[in-house]
RNA sequence: GGCCCCAUCGUCUAGUCAGGCCUAGGACACCGGACUUUCGCUCCGAUAACGGGGGUUCGAAUCCCCCUGGGGUCACCA
């Protein structure tokens, strides 16, 4: 068998989307899992902008999950150029071909023409087709028209009179009536191609071998089908994964419908988290982080191998029972007739069960190595951060032990590293400002003041013993002492509180929280 | 509306092509419990699905038909 060749052709759009990422990761696997190719090319075509600048993102995205690729942009290949935008002699001349062959045909229809052509049709609730005029005209009257400046646009010629079948990989064997088709337009007044077009000639130059693309695009594939035949190309194998849909349905996923997805219970959390860390570290209102794009991900702290994961396990499965994939797992065995046919919505959850899952496998030094840009970037900590500093960073991380799922979690640490703590009032009400507590704090304060040893194994033997001196549940100051020294009800176990707060600070802040209760 | 696709727990899915091994398995979420006299973690447990109707068959989640429902797409966008 020949090699396996895929492609994924994104737009320069200045952003990955997660479900263009899933189809993209799809391509590469099934690349990679025949040893074969993948390419990336670039849909450039009728684009004004800095396509280098819009490209970037995206091809970031690749960079941070780690999927190469063979042949495209800063890699080159045999079979370039990899943007559309500079191949179009190579459509000029198929078109000049399927012209000469009388496969295609000017059409000088006028667009007031069609549109009334449409209605009628309508009207008479019938399916449309193109009537197809131009096909009638003389030489004499396409040079009376030419001479007028009239415009044309170039349609392929469907035989009407055949069907068109193909044999999905995903879906299976699906068939269109060409007599349902309307000429498409291939090219445009202006002489640019159409994507229908476009993406033949390049399948078929770049000797694309598997198309393997969202289902929206099932509906192109009886056009593109025609446009192989009418030139004489091989057909490549088509495969047409579901789309990714929103959290809970079965709608496609789309950047439009942020201010909806908002409310969305599932997705709920994801945009809160982004509201909480962006403006810390400096990404306030930067377009494009939200949970619809993969760069939220990386920016937020995801791991690139619980991303792929999650994406893996959106509508494909190895098996009855595995779950936990690394990217080398799911390569050696994705096949195509295990991608499931139905949409599959993206569950943040479960993704997050997938992050919590990968952050524990990493060793300290690397959650580290993940956490510190977030401190850096809040301006938490000095850049770079001192050795004390470190010292203390690698002490909270050892201490929060499972309790980091996103590297940006870092942050609700940084009370260990400011003198000023802000307290969660809720809590505060809930576990320090309730009856006895304050009494049985301001003892355990002298208690602690005369401690020596600050370690968590005699502070927690101390605390102990207080409170069974003094017939407590000793859960009564276990709870108020993370509050009062850290202002918060969640964090590392009390006693590793205590010890990377230090004695000091932490008899400065059960005074000032005693203080606090008085004056309210 | 036309064309096309899809249909198993709340969600992601296994099982469907080769009908019995399925009183439907796993995971996530949720709920309960154990541990830690601590938020978290871990461990146990519970609840929970074959959209409906007809066939075919000794036997149907699985094959066929119809219905219903959901979705995609209908551009001189990609």
């Amino acid at each position: 068998m020949s090699t396996v060749r895929t492609r994924f052709a994104p737009s320069p759009t200045g952003y990955m989307h997660i479900g263009g990422m899933r189809t993209a990761l799809f391509n590469w696997l099934w690349a990679r899992h025949n040893g074969g190719k993948f390419i990336l090319r670039i849909d450039d075509t009728d684009r004004e902008r800095n396509v280098e600048e819009a490209l970037g993102p995206i091809l970031n995205a690749f960079r941070w999950l780690g999927l190469d690729w063979d042949e495209g942009p800063e890699v080159g290949g045999d079979f370039g150029p990899y943007f559309q935008s500079e191949r179009n002699d190579l459509y000029t001349e198929a078109i000049e071909k399927l012209l000469a062959e009388g496969k295609a045909y000017r059409c000088y229809e006028k667009p007031e023409v069609i549109k009334a052509d449409r209605e009628q049709a309508d009207k008479e609730k019938r399916p449309y087709i193109n009537i197809r005029r131009s096909l009638e005209l003389s030489e004499e009257e396409i040079k009376a028209l030419e001479d007028a400046g009239a415009n044309h646009v170039i349609r392929l010629l469907v035989p009407r009179d055949q069907k068109i079948e193909i044999n999905d990989s995903v879906r299976g064997h699906v068939e269109w009536d060409c007599s349902l088709i309307t000429d498409p337009v291939i090219m445009r007044t202006n002489g640019t191609p159409l994507y229908n077009f476009a993406t033949v000639i390049d399948d078929a130059q770049m000797q694309i071998s598997h198309v393997i693309r969202a289902e929206e695009h099932l509906s192109n594939t009886p056009v593109q089908v025609l446009v192989y035949q009418a030139l004489g190309y091989d057909q490549p194998i088509f495969a047409h994964i579901p789309y990714v849909a929103a959290p809970g349905s079965k709608e496609k996923l789309s950047k439009r419908k942020l201010d909806k997805y908002k409310k969305n219970p599932k997705f709920k959390k994801m945009f809160e988290k982004a509201e909480q860390v962006f403006p810390l570290i400096g990404l306030d209102g930067v377009e494009g982080l939200d949970p619809v794009m993969v760069e939220y991900y990386e920016k937020i702290g995801y791991l690139p191998v619980a991303v792929l994961n999650s994406l893996s396990r959106l509508g494909w499965s190895l098996d009855d029972k595995t779950e936990i994939m690394s990217l080398e797992t799911v390569k050696e065995n994705f096949t195509l007739d295990r991608v499931v046919k139905n949409p599959a919505g993206l569950d943040p959850d479960k993704l997050f069960s997938f992050q919590s899952h990968w952050m524990n496998e990493l060793s300290p030094e690397a959650k580290l190595e993940g956490c510190l840009p977030y401190l850096v970037k809040a301006r938490i900590v000095g850049d770079p951060i001192s050795d004390q500093q470190k010292d203390l960073l690698e002490k909270i991380i050892e201490a929060l032990g499972d309790r980091i799922k996103l590297f940006s979690d870092i942050l609700d640490s940084r009370l260990f590293f400011q003198d000023d703590i802000t307290y969660d009032e809720k809590a505060f009400k809930k576990r320090v400002a309730k009856n006895g507590v304050p009494e049985l704090l301001k003892e355990f304060h002298n208690k602690l003041a005369s401690l020596e040893d600050w370690t968590v194994e005699k502070l927690e033997e101390e605390l102990k013993q207080f409170s069974e001196e003094k017939e407590k549940s000793p859960g009564l100051l276990i709870h108020s002492l993370r509050v009062c020294t850290t202002g918060q009800p969640v964090g590392p176990g009390v006693y590793d509180c205590l010890v990377l707060v230090g004695k000091e600070k932490t008899l400065e802040r059960i005074d000032s929280s005693l203080l606090r209760i008085e004056s309210a």
